[in-house]
RNA sequence: GCGCCCUUAGCUCAGUUGGAUAGAGCAACGGCCUUCUAAGCCGUGGGUCGAAGGUUCGACUCCUUCAGGGCGCGCCA
């Protein structure tokens, strides 16, 4: 609908442009937009004011202009002139119905697949080896896989990139000290620990000087493929990975084994890739290293910014690492589209490598970077949560104290679930809770991690949501042989559920373009919201309900749910029959 | 010192490419379960959109300055 009223605006534009009221070259931009008031019709454009200036005329006089312009037709029923200019209209109720079925009858409800598919790279999670997944590691795993899932449903082909941190300095200690542990007692069962293991190893590393002499041979050894140390690192790898597997499992979390592209993947890139920034007089040797000078990112007296991409001892910095990444997720994977999810403290650093791997010419014309970037995680003093020396909060525990505590809330309430459900629906509301209380914020601003605030289950949360779903399931369960058919709308409850219904492409869209599944969150809030009213106001499996408002009303039911569910699952989030 | 980001109700956050009276949830208070699941619905109170200028018919939104907070800055990742 909001796509014909264009139309018919961009037509009265074009003809105002043959008629010489407006200069041939002005650019108009036609807006049409929802509108907060429903006074105020439908849709609205504030196109008047907008040519009041050209036109060298009063925005009420072009609005009159423009409205006696419009072809009247069945589905717009009135259009009004309000306010300074505004011009508003207003949708036949027999419109809206016949758009609602054909949502329904969409396997997609309405949102278009695109038509230009694009090759989308998605480079999230990245956890760390050797360390276990903790509370903030939640925001990028979490919204990079609702990313990924909202682009795949428009129809364009997504790599998830699980860019894990399984290359450093650090693997010699840990190496070492993987070694000692497996010479102490056969079996690796300690493992089990492994922010323990990490800080046993560090301890080690700095109070034990054989122990260092040893961890740092490894480090040389390991860089130049020393089989041994590949073997144990490899060991290193695959225990964290299987590991942050059961997160994910958990989680719902669409990552696999195959998806994990970690930074020493791009090793042997790294010599070449300096050689070829030198040949193209981009790196330049200075006081034994190896650095690009950056103009873009000059200060205001003009002097460029440094960026090393090679140590003076020949070792290679992790902006080497990602701008071959970027290189190799280009040639290689032949992205269209690189988003990174991490937090706002490795901006600048993304922009520099960026503008490197451009100015080296490994990025294509066209091809977009972006940084889904996100505040960082404070603890109650404010302060930032450090990963490195432990005292952080496992991921593991949150999601345990999450179904502790959905599951003390079932407990509680008077409902007649079976126990072979109650599990599910415990696990089910428990993750959608968790995940939901971070997709729902795009903040880009720091968090206080709290408890109560990441484990709620009313309002705003992904349980509520839950909520209405399965209230709808147990209207169907209750219409019994009543179908869903002709939907006519005639009390308010109903005309405003089903103008959310007609917005959900829009919304997609939306999400999509500016990497956001909080709007996603939003929308199906609201839709929630509008069908609990509906619910409150609209009877359906009651005698005096007539069939066929029953039918309507069911049909609705069904919109509602199909778009509850499709939004949910775009955001790995799943729904429940019961609850 | 240089640079990037942020500031909306007591708390957590929304607020479409600038639009009509800035919205939710939590917390507080008052209603609603013999009626399709009360994880719900309805109502009340709560705001100098960090501050001041500027652009505009119109600014939470764009520009400038300032204050406050966070982060980053040549050999860690």
């Amino acid at each position: 609908m909001k796509q014909k009223i264009q139309d018919i605006l961009t037509g009265i534009v074009e003809q105002f442009k043959k008629d010489n009221l407006i200069p041939q070259d002005s650019n108009v931009r036609v807006m049409i937009e929802n509108t907060k008031d429903k006074k105020n019709g439908d849709y609205a454009t504030n196109l008047a004011m907008l040519l009041a200036k050209p036109m060298k005329k009063k925005p009420q006089e072009i609005a009159s202009l423009i409205v006696n312009s419009i072809p009247v037709s069945n589905e717009i029923t009135k259009v009004e002139i309000a306010g300074p200019g505004f011009i508003n209209f207003f949708v036949s109720k027999n419109y809206l119905a016949a758009q609602v079925e054909a949502i329904l009858s969409d396997d997609h409800l309405g949102v278009k697949v695109t038509d230009k598919p694009e090759t989308v790279v998605i480079d999230y999670s990245s956890p760390n080896v050797a360390k276990e997944m903790a509370v903030h590691h939640i925001r990028s795993t979490v919204i990079g896989d609702a990313v990924v899932r909202i682009l795949e449903f428009l129809g364009h082909k997504v790599i998830r990139a699980n860019h894990i941190g399984d290359w450093g300095t650090q693997f010699g200690m840990l190496i070492a000290y993987l070694e000692k542990k497996e010479n102490e007692n056969a079996s690796n069962l300690e493992l089990s620990d492994l922010e323990a293991f990490y800080r046993e190893a560090k301890k080690c590393y700095e109070s034990d000087e054989e122990f260092a002499v040893k961890a740092r041979g490894y480090v040389v050894k390991l860089q130049s493929g020393d089989e041994y140390c590949l073997k144990m690192w490899k060991k290193l790898v695959n225990i964290t990975m299987v590991q942050n597997q059961e997160i994910y499992n958990r989680l719902n979390i669409s990552l696999t084994e195959k998806d994990i592209m970690g930074e020493s993947l791009y090793n042997p890139m790294l010599k070449p890739l300096v050689e070829d920034l030198v040949n193209k007089n981009l790196a330049v040797k200075d006081d034994g290293a190896m650095v690009v000078y950056l103009k873009s990112f000059a200060d205001k007296d003009g002097n460029p910014r440094c960026v090393i991409v090679q140590k003076k001892d020949g070792g290679f910095l992790y902006t080497t690492t990602d701008i071959a990444c970027t290189k190799y997720r280009c040639e290689t994977l032949g992205a269209n589209r690189i988003i990174c999810f991490a937090d706002s403290r490795q901006h600048e650093h993304l922009m520099m490598s960026w503008e490197i791997a451009r100015l080296a010419g490994y990025v294509p014309e066209g091809v977009v970077l972006e940084h889904g970037a996100f505040g960082m995680m404070l603890g109650k003093d404010g302060k930032p949560f450090k990963t490195r020396d432990g005292g952080t909060v496992k991921l593991k525990d949150l999601l345990n104290e999450a179904e502790s505590r959905a599951a003390e809330l079932i407990s509680q309430r008077n409902n007649d679930l079976p126990d072979n459900l109650k599990d599910e629906v415990i696990k089910t509301v428990a993750m959608g809770a968790v995940k939901y209380a971070d997709l729902s914020k795009n903040r880009t601003t720091d968090y206080v991690f709290d408890w109560d605030n990441m484990l709620t289950f009313e309002g705003n949360t992904a349980p509520y949501l839950q909520y209405a779903y399965s209230r709808i399931q147990s209207i169907f369960k209750k219409a019994g042989e009543a179908k869903p058919g002709k939907i006519v709308i005639t009390t308010p409850e109903e005309e405003a559920l089903a103008q959310q219904f007609v917005k959900f492409n829009e919304v997609v869209n939306n999400a999509a373009n500016k990497i956001a599944p909080h709007i996603i969150c939003t929308y199906v809030y609201e839709l929630a919201g509008l069908f609990m009213r509906f619910y409150e106001a609209c009877p359906i499996n009651k005698d005096e309900v007539a069939e066929d408002v029953k039918a309507s009303r069911l049909a609705l039911c069904k919109a509602a749910s199909s778009i509850i569910k499709t939004g949910l699952n775009m955001l790995g989030i799943n729904v429940l029959d019961r609850m």
